[in-house]
DNA sequence: CGTCAGATTGATCTGTGTCAAACCCAGTGG
DNA sequence: CCACTGGGTTTGACACAGATCAATCTGACG
């Protein structure tokens, strides 16, 4: 664990600032008293599914990955989150054990909300309990909208679909190259999907003239052809 | 509309008190001030999926149904809810149009609630927006459930497994038929399969004596053997 | 170089979707 | 009282998207 590269409180102070729009400055102080922030390198598991934590997290920097194990040990990717994202709240607010797995999909810094202080913000403070709210309420519209197109749709869609996701959430080079770096693999445990599947769509796309790889980087050569695909 | 069946706010406050379980009295009286109980026949379209609603709703009896409209018109149902759900906050709260029609599914007596008294509660009653975030959290972990198993169980598995929820959810009468009515097309709406299948796949677990069926009426005749094919 | 994870391609199998026809049953109206 | 109708259900035949298995290839890295 390196420290010499952990941003100082007025960094994270900003950051914390975008996501939690309604709180005061109070409240943030409160919030960052404790200097619980951490770096960690990619593939560090954070928490898995069916335990307990003593916390959630605010994302700092880097990609988290946050999925479920199912049948047969396949994952099935549910998110990935990035910088002023939270994650990990849900079984801390109902008092459950977690219902999905937390790993890091980059190098990452990540800044630890033990769960007393998030139940006491929650209890206490409107302001965080709105903000809260809000992040819940966001993540059920997305689980929703996900639970339609994997059910109807079909799975070249669902990949159009999730390539656009990726190129909105974590942006693409001016070579119109994804920023977001992932397998294969995790593409199809994201669509749900076998590996060979994803591969052989892929090129579809490609001779299609609407994506083109070499390796890890996805380029999206035409995003308005993908939207009408992925029925947009 | 009849309003002789209409129930009086005791009754309605006594349901309230069990759903918004930190709530003081007080707030409860300032829920129950407006008196917006109506009664809905089967089958009334509550709100529609990308219209802005002007509040959400406390099921005090009856059923309802929560779906999107996906891929060329066929609906895809998200859940049912019973008496002690709310629904439709979503939008209200992210300030947005629905992202989910509702209808009734059986004649039912619903609670209006304003989108401005839901919003002030949950400004103003740190005991409310506490047991909003429970609400949306539950919810949460429902779906993130849901997208596990739709993305990664075959079409009997998730039979089973909608056929276990609706009995654990509505329940079941002494002779173990489903209290739930629900048509074919409906259970492969909510599955996310074609209804054939449905009809097929229930004819199998027929021959395996797992259930029994005449027309809507379901019986489950061996929910431990349903449990193992659902993989729970 | 050798190794190993990931990417690719081919061959084959099968679960589901689709289309079409028939059936069942409850309610309607003549 | 009995056709008639229409919504829901059932069954069959068929096609195809996508899974699975196996083999090969690639490229990064020690």
């Amino acid at each position: 664990m390196s420290t010499g590269t952990l941003p100082d409180i007025d960094l994270c102070c900003q950051k914390l600032k975008h996501t939690f729009t309604s709180l005061s400055s109070e409240e943030l102080k409160s919030l960052l008293s404790l200097r619980n922030i951490c770096y960690y390198p990619k593939g560090s598991l954070l928490y898995e599914e069916g335990t307990r934590t003593k916390g959630c997290y605010f994302v700092y920097s880097g990609i988290i990955k946050i999925y479920q194990t199912g049948h047969e040990g396949k994952e099935q990717i549910i998110k990935f989150d990035q910088e002023g994202d939270i994650f990990g709240y849900r079984s801390i607010i109902r008092h459950e054990p977690a219902c999905t797995s937390a790993k890091t999909h980059t190098d990452s810094i990540l800044y630890h909300i033990p769960d007393t202080l998030l139940m006491h913000l929650i209890k206490n403070s409107s302001n965080f309990a709105h903000d809260m709210i809000q992040i819940a309420c966001k993540e059920l519209g997305d689980s929703n909208r996900y639970i339609r197109d994997i059910a109807q749709k079909s799975v070249k869609e669902r990949l159009a679909e999730i390539l656009l996701l990726l190129a909105e959430d974590f942006g693409i080079e001016k070579d119109k190259t994804l920023k977001i770096n992932i397998t294969r693999e995790e593409l199809s445990n994201f669509i749900g999907t076998a590996t060979e599947t994803v591969i052989r769509l892929l090129s579809e796309l490609k001779t299609e003239n609407m994506v083109e790889s070499k390796g890890r980087q996805i380029k999206l050569l035409n995003p308005e052809k993908l939207k009408t695909l992925a029925g947009l």
